[in-house]
DNA sequence: CTTGATTTTGCAATCGATTGCGTTAGCGTA
DNA sequence: TACGCTAACGCAATCGATTGCAAAATCAAG
């Protein structure tokens, strides 16, 4: 009875005594196929373990079920998908796109020569993009953007964008770091981070900010470029401890990187928070569970993948879905000194 | 001269003044083409920013040059995909998949029912899967694994395995650590972890061994059910803790267990290593950063990817490969006292 | 200039589903 | 019985590529 290959939409016709056309309609439910006779091929199907084809069915249907997750470009590329705030946000990303009865695909760029984008759109492997973090593609995603509408970006909003993007108030976050840090006395504050990033830039000008609104003086030897890899994050904050620039505080671009600083003002002996307050960016999972616990403007990653999805799915039904930027929020615990009751 | 739609395969033959079937071997490389030919297709699709369909493709070669990556089962179906070791596993897996020219398709299961597998399979939607974790799943992955070979599950190796995995030699791993505690003069070891699922169970195992080596009786109370969730891994310390048993070290099975306990019983004043030692199991990144350090039993995920994928594209070749046993090895930091210059 | 061998090229079938449109079946009413 | 109308259903085209096979073009040798 049962044959080698898979079973076909015919086979199942053949079983059913019916035409392809009405197994196609029975088992998309379709009420041209009255209720009864649905259900009874529907039955057999299943029965006989039947599953439709997917490049079948994608290729006339001209839709894939399926959204396609882009991961850091740029200076990472080649880089091992290990960030710990990417990999929480594909996670959320994930949960938001198959609850909604889509497939993900991850699409790691190899090749950043001219058309990458075009070359992931066009290959209509996908019914949508996200893109998680612009980091240096702007113009890219720009040009993109213009032809093609499903697609939505994680990151912060920049002058003269066309793209949908979803991120975080960069600018308002940091200030509210700094404003905290400075409002448990401390006043010479160190900046941790990669400046040439769009998004850090943004952060820089929330602390140069609030700076200048306590009147503070600021001090560029307090300005530590910072790599987002924990061992170069941790050269970067060694440095500085050695470098002899006095600092009774830490603003740190990400956790892994406010970990690192942490962990190399440990190593030097200097007490967190007693000698220096540290704040971190993200609030990814670790950070409340570090030693001391982190203080960490949070993202919140679930609604920021939430919004993405939801505008993502608006533009791929046609609709025209605005950028969006989420307040972040200061979550204070005990690397800062200060209240915090563990 | 553009009009709306993407460009087709037949448009660049247009472009070319060729056949399709000619543009079609062009872009493929078929040596059926002179060369320079070939070259003066390519260019002019690249030049056009023609790139293939992949539904029509997929759909004619019965190949979709993509890698479904199937994530945990049973009881964690639903949750989140945000345990560490998963993530740095899936990254890994990506890593490995992307680089040999596959895409990578991330598969949650939300529907459990029987044939579960059987629907991932039959869609078409992968040339391979690489299935992490057995979970409870031992039966039905046996069962699929039969008719269908493209398949390498990673996870221990099971008694009538019929499917190909690949695995940590959980026994030999777990032995290790307790021998470990046991040199240390730890003699009241605490085992934290899920007995039910079969790897932990493989795990106690090697826990009961080293003890019974070590001609030490095996206390029940000091076996503690517990979650990977980092909340339900710290309530169990906390029960454990506040039990009143009396205990010298913990062998957790997983790091986020051992994480949990640490700040358990940070929380009630112990110290550790100094009063109680504790071994984790994974190595995951976080780890060696945790205050103190882990010790930790190291799954070599980097290798362990690699072998997964091995296996999985000989088995995608046809070749028949057997299964695979990585050896742990004991990464020994400040978390058990002892040897460490951190 | 033939002829035969070899290299290029293109026709048309194929992968497995979906769906517009026309046909048939079924029913009620006059 | 005849007619109209609707509900069910199936034919065949279609999605966009790949490829077996045969035709056409090219070349070498006689």
């Amino acid at each position: 009875m049962a044959d080698d290959g898979p079973l076909k939409m015919a086979d199942v016709a053949r079983l059913a005594k019916v035409s392809m056309s009405t197994v196609s309609r029975a088992l998309a439910d379709n009420p041209l196929i009255p209720e009864d006779r649905r259900r009874e091929i529907q039955r057999i199907a299943a029965e006989a373990g039947y599953v439709i084809n997917q490049s079948a069915r994608s290729l006339r249907m001209r839709k894939t079920q399926t959204i396609g997750v882009v991961f850091p470009l740029g200076h990472d590329v080649g880089q091992l998908i290990s960030d710990p705030f990417f990999i929480e946000m594909f996670g959320r990303l994930a949960d938001e796109i198959t609850t909604r009865g889509y497939q993900v695909l991850l699409c790691r760029v190899t090749d950043t020569s001219d058309g990458w984008l075009n070359r992931i759109i066009q290959s209509h492997r996908q019914d949508g993009l996200v893109i998680v973090g612009q980091s240096d593609q702007h113009a890219a995603l720009n040009q993109a953007a213009e032809s093609y509408h499903p697609l939505v970006v994680w990151g912060g909003h920049l002058s003269g964008q066309v793209y949908c993007s979803v991120g975080t108030d960069n600018i308002g976050g940091a200030r509210r770091a700094v404003d905290h840090l400075l409002g448990l006395g401390r006043k010479r504050i160190a900046f941790l981070g990669m400046l040439e990033l769009p998004e850090i830039g943004l952060r820089y000008e929330g602390y140069v900010r609030a700076l200048r609104a306590a009147g503070i003086e600021h001090d560029p030897a307090l300005v530590i470029p910072a790599h987002f890899s924990f061992e170069t994050a941790y050269e970067a904050a060694r440095e500085l401890i050695e470098s002899g620039t006095t600092f009774d505080a830490i603003f740190a671009t990400s956790d892994i990187i406010a970990l690192a600083a942490i962990q190399a003002l440990a190593a030097a002996g200097i007490d967190v928070p007693g000698q220096v307050s540290v704040v971190g960016f993200d609030d990814i999972a670790i950070a409340a569970q570090s030693t001391p616990p982190l203080t960490s403007v949070q993202q919140d990653l679930a609604k920021g993948a939430k919004t993405i999805v939801d505008l993502l799915f608006k533009r791929m039904a046609g609709e025209d879905a605005p950028s969006a930027t989420l307040l972040p929020k200061l979550v204070v615990r005990k690397s800062c000194g200060g209240a915090s009751a563990g």
